[in-house]
DNA sequence: AATGAATGAGCCTTCATTCAT
DNA sequence: GATGAATGAAGGCTCATTCAT
């Protein structure tokens, strides 16, 4: 699978790659053009076909890439080690931050990626996002020390209120970013206040 | 506006509504055809447009017909006494399954119509999202006692997690019922689980 | 012929000839829409067509209206007792700088309608060109004295040079009063103008 | 620009040229329809559009090459050296004669593409119809000697009257090779005829 | 491997004209 | 007489994909 675009020279790997995440993150699957994509990676039409057969292999391969550049190395800085389950959201959401600030179109990309409704690509999509989930939530949570939470609730239930809080927020962020133009993340902001809900809901949830 | 369209016999109209509704929801905004909408309603190209002039206007008019139908019955029901905040949200959830039962099609759509990205409507879409929010926002949260709430943390928070919590259960549940094809909601179950959540939101957020 | 349109009300008629001289002098015969003519005219679109049976005769129709307006009173004022060739044609220059002053619309529409180049019309208006050069001709010359031309050229040939100079004349007035959007037809220039070129044809042409 | 279209093999280029031509020049821009074009031409909907990306500019590519063809011949034959006015003008009226003989097509639809009112070329149309007057109106009447007119009326006011003289009498012999569907140019007639315009103007115009 | 010409179904929209009421 | 709903062909243009070179 894609071993003819792996054998090509690096540089050339990179600006189709580049040029094809852009114009995915800008326009979404659907209204993305393969025209656009090998024009501004100045290779033939044929050429990217050579390489993906069509356009969702293409999608589909990118999906993939993006989200093994991110995972690897947000993996590999995770505080496995943490056990106070806030710290680790908290180191969680600072790593991510960092990424997004290093990646930024890779990031906006995977992060649109999985919020496209085309009908080409979303039982796909779906699947992948289910993979991902049950491989990592697993992960994420092991070796937390659950003992600090209050014993009257359900457990569980507490913490998927808690991912989907900053989930939330997080959308939020974005839609606010892709409404306002010359809007820029503001890092510090939104970490400021990702540390007042954590307040609340260590307040509220713990102990 | 729309007063040609109006003016048909309510069957078409019917027809008319059904098959762009049935389109639009499918597709999105950008990959729903025209030419499957009329063959579906059983009219002519022409006809289309001579209602609505263009599919803008088409879907537009859908927006607002499906908002009105299931706003007016929502906030008739809506327990606008009920001072105890959750007893309140448990009502509204309650109401939104029986209609989401009994307007399955037209619920599906708005829900897929506000989360559109094509540019064609994004603007339109965006402006009428916010007028929406801006007076339901206020009515909904009317007259509640927020006494009860724990006064150890900030309340605008408080109630931004529980709105949170509770669209995002619904999500999920809507999301499981479109990958499973035959998967019908079984509200009963859901109606159970968000009691659950109610249970857990109001021991962790009461005083 | 016509004879459904004829019994309506006068203010009626009067609507729909304005409203449809206007559409079709403002785009042509091709693009002139019927629908912005019933529009305008405040009329059913199938009464238009009642009147007319189609879009050509509308045209036709009004070809032969609005010449018929403007010719009678052309012919009424034209100096037929006048026997100097230039005195005569500066006083139908005259005339028409009248009407077209006192009739802008139709004087507008003829002047275009028979500039149309619309497959559909054209050999209808040919017809009726030919005829009527044919019929004028012979009555704008007669009666001329044609004793004051030179003897030494061809009096048929002098007479096109000098009616072809005319011609290219008001072309040019019109074109530029189309080109510049706020140009409104000085006719005391344009008279000006015109004088100047009778002396000298008159000088060149006459013994 | 039209890199594309200039790669192709000469005798698919021709084929879409000729259809084109055709095309606009029975029709004019707007009713020439390219789904005509291409079937005449032989080639799919889509690779007239992968040359010119639009009709419009398909129609101006046409507009410039059809000049070039026909201007370069012109300036290639015009006698510059010949000092008398209506030598000088009389080979330029034998020389565009030749021309439309051997490219009656291409003259045609240079002669209508300039008359053609649809709004979307009429800018660009009107530019190009003033650079070239612009360039050419000095050209043609360059190192002619003018001491031959007579004195007593204004120079530049005869010269228009004859060129007027001779735009009238082409479009005139134009007007009657469309009307009658076999006429063909008999040009040695016209050549006559424009020879006896030539003497009566000589005589009357010069001393 | 690499090119880019070539395809053709599909898109939304306009329009003169007809016809049941 | 008067209405305007209904028709459907035709318009220009886009696009992922194929294939001969």
């Amino acid at each position: 699978m894609y071993t003819k675009f792996f054998n090509v020279e690096p540089e050339k790997q990179d600006r189709i790659i580049n040029a094809a995440i852009k114009e995915f993150a800008q326009k979404g699957y659907d209204k993305a053009s393969t025209n656009e994509i090998v024009k501004e990676a100045e290779i033939s039409k044929g050429l990217l076909f050579h390489y993906f057969k069509n356009k969702k292999q293409l999608f589909l391969f990118l999906v993939d890439y993006c989200y093994e550049t991110i995972a690897e190395e947000f993996y590999q800085k995770f505080p496995f080690d943490e056990v106070d389950f806030f710290n680790r959201m908290r180191q969680s959401v600072i790593i991510k931050m960092e990424l997004s600030e290093r990646y930024p179109d890779i990031f906006k990309f995977i992060q649109e990626a999985f919020m496209d409704d085309a009908a080409e690509i979303k039982p796909e999509m779906e699947k992948k996002l289910r993979e991902m989930t049950d491989l990592n939530v697993n992960k994420i949570y092991e070796g937390v020390d659950y003992s600090k939470f209050r014993d009257d609730v359900d457990l569980q239930k507490i913490l998927k209120i808690i991912t989907w809080t900053f989930e939330k927020m997080s959308d939020e962020e974005l839609t606010k970013a892709k409404l306002i133009p010359g809007h820029e993340m503001d890092y510090k902001k939104i970490y400021n206040e990702v540390e007042e809900y954590f307040e609340i809901l260590k307040t509220c949830f713990y102990k």
